[in-house]
DNA sequence: CTCCCGATAT
DNA sequence: ATATCAGGAG
């Protein structure tokens, strides 16, 4: 499909130096943010981890730490009782099999309490500049259905659909160009379909 | 398919 | 005051 190409070039020229949105340091913080960033925009999260990034360096640290406290550290993203346990399951992980250290590929990273394949791409992605999948958020999955990409609305077969089409090699950058244009252009609410560089050959698929 | 939850846009 | 945003687990 040459459309495809066009996009990926397009979105390549309009975000020349897209990159994840949440602020980290190093693998481990990249994992928290992202279990963070679950239903909780990237904004969000960062108020909270700039807190709590001072407070717990390691995986021990989150250990350390009773499910309450964590609870209130990361309060206001939402979710908070089920993120808290996941943490602090994903750090046992870490700590028990992956001698605390951040799992680099899919199939360890999934293991851990939290993460399914969208965290769990993020994390390759940026913390480690592997492709096993694609980063399907919510901005990856509207923007696909509405350029025409895939009328699939189940986020792994959005996955599915993406690996076909999409070149590996385009597969990190492609999704972080996408979450640029969903949070300025393509927005879930009111799309600025006259000012998208991609209107001309968007069918508006919703 | 249901539950988990706060923040912000309308 | 209420709709909408934003993933994972059971």
């Amino acid at each position: 499909m040459l459309k495809i190409l066009e996009i990926i070039a397009l979105l390549k020229k309009h975000y020349p130096e897209a990159k994840t949105a949440l602020n980290h340091a190093n693998p481990l913080e990249l994992l928290i943010a992202a279990i963070l960033s679950a239903q909780c925009t990237d904004e969000r999260v960062n108020i909270v981890t700039k807190n709590l990034f001072k407070k717990y360096k390691t995986p021990l640290d989150y250990l350390k730490v009773s499910l309450k406290e964590l609870e209130e550290n990361i309060h206001s993203t939402g979710f908070y009782h089920n993120k808290s346990k996941n943490i602090q399951g994903a750090m046992r992980v870490i700590l028990d099999q992956f001698k605390g250290n951040v799992p680099d590929n899919m199939g360890e990273l999934l293991l851990l309490p939290g993460v399914a394949r969208k965290t769990a791409n993020v994390v390759l992605g940026s913390a480690f500049k592997k492709a096993e999948g694609i980063v399907v958020d919510t901005h990856v999955s509207r923007i696909s259905r509405r350029l025409g990409l895939t009328k699939n609305k189940n986020p792994l077969k959005i996955e599915k659909d993406l690996m076909k089409i999409i070149p590996k090699s385009k597969w990190i950058y492609f999704s972080l160009e996408l979450i640029s244009h969903g949070r300025k252009i393509c927005k879930a609410r009111n799309p600025l379909c006259k000012e998208c560089f991609l209107n001309y050959l968007c069918p508006k698929i919703i």
